[in-house]
DNA sequence: TACGTCATAAATGTTCAACATAGGGTAAGG
DNA sequence: CCTTACCCTATGTTGAACATTTATGACGTA
């Protein structure tokens, strides 16, 4: 229900993606041609060009008429494309770069997402956040394992949609994916999750109560959770919020 | 050199694109079937189905097999899509409210681009603001001309990418067209250009000058301007920025 | 008359084979 | 050594045939 964004997982495409992310093919090097993917995956020419031409919407590779197809430099890919960022965070390498740089993004972005939701959420969005929350509560025993994990992502992403501006929606979609990644390495580095699950339960009643501010807090106190549980050190203090606000 | 979306403008998707937004064919109406299509465009099959395919990618139609491709709601189309914001920049009966959530976003999100722009800034990007500032300065007269707004928007772009975080510099590519569409539109609506021109000229001085606060607030002057020339309301005074960080 | 089943038509999905075009490499010639 | 012309390879395009899904209408029975 939460919609999927390819479900897929045994296409050609993915399969491709993960060798890219997996450092068999480099940017600037060529997969192989039409014909030999043809004969090795058994399948149609058509289907081939078909999910060639799916890659090349994601500016991971490019063609080249006669030639080949080269694999194009990470800074072209298009990593707002729900697409790509799934395959990221399916496959991924997860450049350390990319990790950072998507955690420094949340960083900057939730608390004001998280004041959005405590002034606009629906009795609706709050359901949809409170049984994410329940569901976290439910699995913890099995803290790490997948269901716990997909019940935290739901919160986070339940939150972004109580925002009710089509861009934040959308957003919430594209990083599904990253937060997903985020949440799986930060719990496996975490071993008790009861102050975690503290954190959630106040940014929930926070947006509950309608208390913008106090949602902000609550939200910067669990990213800065996350940042430690992954050891990502936040690049320069001056761009974190919690300095920021602190003027 | 800023690199264009999708250039074309003539292929099949385009002119679908456009009468779907003209509202010639709405939310829950097919569109023409394939074998029409290859008629009156006089092109082969294929290629009517790759256009439509991107359409797909686009989540603006969904194929029904055996009965035909029908609009999808708004909701479903993927706004972060370049493609698809193109299309609507650039066809786009633009839905009031899509604009409005987007110059929302803006106004949300903009002056902490401002401030990390303040902060990360190189002399190359500085260079890149300055000279979108001096274009736009140099055609002053011609304001409202295309080539006024495209320097008005490549300023904005500039500040984008100067923040050097993957995540940010990506999403300037999808504002761009929405940015563009809200710049010629806000640039209809005023008859002086100077006082906007100042505004920007004070917020590239506080990113020269690396005075990340001073630039946060020219960033709020700048978009509160163009929501005033536009005519839009902010719709939750709870959100708008400068309302928060007067607390 | 109402309802379920089956046959048919129409549209999309898939595959195959042939030809067109672009780009690089090579060899001949200056 | 450089230039030019040719050829080969891989991608781009087209057309037709076949498969599958969906809606519609005819038919027969209760």
């Amino acid at each position: 229900m939460t919609g999927k964004v390819t479900s897929g997982d045994n296409n050609l495409a993915d399969q491709l993606m993960a060798a890219i992310l997996g450092g068999q093919y480099q940017p600037g090097d060529f997969i192989p041609k039409e014909m030999a993917i043809c004969r090795d995956y058994g399948l149609s020419r058509n289907q081939v060009r078909h999910h060639l031409a799916t890659l090349v919407r994601g500016g991971i590779i490019e063609r080249i008429s006669g030639h080949g197809s080269r694999v194009r430099d990470f800074s072209q890919w298009q990593i707002l494309d729900p697409a790509v960022t799934d395959w990221i965070a399916r496959y991924g390498a997860p450049h350390p770069d990319i990790q950072r740089e998507v955690l420094h993004f949340r960083l900057t972005v939730e608390p004001w997402v998280a004041m959005m939701a405590a002034t606009s959420a629906t009795a609706h969005d709050l359901v949809a956040i409170e049984e994410a929350f329940e569901g976290m509560q439910c699995c913890l025993r099995e803290t790490g394992s997948e269901r716990y994990n997909d019940q935290d992502v739901a919160f986070h992403i339940a939150i972004y949609r109580a925002t009710h501006n089509i861009v934040w929606s959308q957003l919430s979609h594209v990083l599904r994916p990253s937060i997903h990644m985020l949440v799986v390495r930060s719990n496996i580095g975490t071993h008790d999750p009861l102050p975690s699950l503290d954190r959630h339960r106040e940014l929930m009643n926070a947006i509950r109560m309608r208390q913008p501010e106090k949602a902000r807090q609550a939200a910067v106190t669990i990213l800065e959770g996350t940042a430690l549980a992954l050891g990502v050190e936040i690049s320069d203090p001056g761009d974190s919020l919690p300095a920021l606000l602190s003027k």
